[in-house]
DNA sequence: CGGGTCGTTGACCGTGATCAAGTAACGTGG
DNA sequence: CCACGTTACTTGATCACGGTCAACGACCCG
């Protein structure tokens, strides 16, 4: 069976041999999570990254009022922990969101990346790149656009998400997250949450059933926030070999 | 001359030999620009990487109301360019504050690092990872603090930065921004920014004068707004040799 | 001296948070 | 299978924070 990281990345670049190799080590252990379960938390040494095999996770920081800010979302093929590997205790909370499998290895065994599979180690670095890049274009979200506008952002980034490694289904992609959830993630209330996506769809723009949610006038949606899709494609040019 | 990339990296890792000559290389050439210069604009291909060897910079996007959004900061010794790597055009556009220069490396010349220096090429990542953090703890900063909070925590980062490579004279750190920029690092208006400075002074917290702002009362600034340094250190154990 | 940018201060207003009540969906155990 | 408890979503009424608009003063540089 293909593991998701490894078709996560050919959607970028052919992988050799070696690198393949490389990756399968990564990839040796597996751990099951139940829903909601804690992974880990903020202050624990951090020592290990995980790889997304299966299921929805978050991270997350609590914050004052307990309410939270949720700062990104995992799904199978990504790669968990990188953006934390220049601290010793984690930096934020990570949960599932629904039952996952994750592989999880030590942080040293990126460094064997590094001496070994330098393509390999400028193809992390230009997806922890992208990444960088796209919360950016976050923050532009959080920091400027009005509730609705934030909403239709997070419906298309989920979308174009989706989108790179699967096709959506006829009803429309299947968010597991609760408006709450999606409203920690925007610095929205769920009460905000609830209304303009009701309103969203009253003006046609959506349709939402259950956890299931479908785009009908995607270019109308890409131009009220003037969405970029980050996933499709990246530059991988400037790579090694 | 010492540079100031080498001092920066050197604060978290003693160089060696090989990585120093391959840091020079970076440094071949050099180029002036004026105040507020624009060096690179969103859309351009994307082919070089920058060095700060002098001045303050920052990168911003443009929105809808003629206003912007300021994504990052750079300032002496810091590498401009790194998170906008896996597209083939820029993503942000990127303008002095002040009479600046820089150190423009080709964007392959990246690829040489990972290929020969990969202790070097995963400090790097090490330090994008970081800054990845910071960008965390912006986003939550924007997202779920009050004006007040987000000046503080803006003073606390800048603070921190400068720290890292110099310390901080009597008067106060020098922040050459206009209260329009720093609004639009923070998502409030110029008009928010002044009354808020000028509510701290009054409760004497902080002392501005000019363009120099001292920290009167660092532990309860940080308190209010549960900041954390990321730039004093980082977990450079993992790293290869 | 004059023009321009930047910072300050006041009056008003709109968006989204807050508080609250009610409904719907779901899982568990009797 | 229903009774119950819990969680998620919806909808309404009110309020506060920060945005907007505007006027004025300070300062800098030509």
């Amino acid at each position: 069976m293909k593991s998701c990281l490894v078709s996560q990345l050919s959607h970028y670049l052919t992988l050799d041999r070696t690198s393949l190799e490389g990756l399968a080590k990564l990839e040796r252990d597996e751990r099951s999570y139940k829903k909601r379960e804690r992974v880990f938390s903020i202050g624990e040494e951090n020592r290990f990254l995980y790889i997304v095999k299966s299921g929805w996770l978050y991270s997350y920081i609590d914050l004052a009022d307990n309410r939270r800010s949720i700062v990104s979302v995992f799904q199978p093929g990504d790669l968990i922990g990188y953006s934390e590997v220049a601290f010793e205790r984690y930096a934020t909370n990570l949960s599932t969101s629904e039952q996952s499998v994750l592989c999880p290895f030590p942080k040293h065994e990126l460094s064997d990346i590094f001496e070994q599979h330098p393509a390999l180690a400028a193809l992390f670095f230009a997806i922890a790149s992208r990444d960088q890049i796209i919360m950016i274009d976050r923050m532009r979200a959080i920091s400027s656009m009005s509730s609705r506008e934030k909403l239709v952002y997070f419906l298309l980034d989920m979308s174009a998400r989706m989108l790179m490694t699967h096709s959506i289904p006829e009803k429309g992609m299947m968010i597991p997250m609760s408006q709450q959830e999606i409203g920690d993630m925007l610095g929205l209330t769920n009460v905000t949450v609830s209304r303009e996506l009701t309103a969203l769809q009253v003006d046609g723009l959506i349709e939402k059933e259950g956890a299931h949610i479908r785009l009908m006038d995607i270019s109308a949606l890409i131009r009220m926030c003037e969405f970029k899709d980050r996933y499709n494609k990246i530059d991988t040019t400037w790579l090694p070999k």
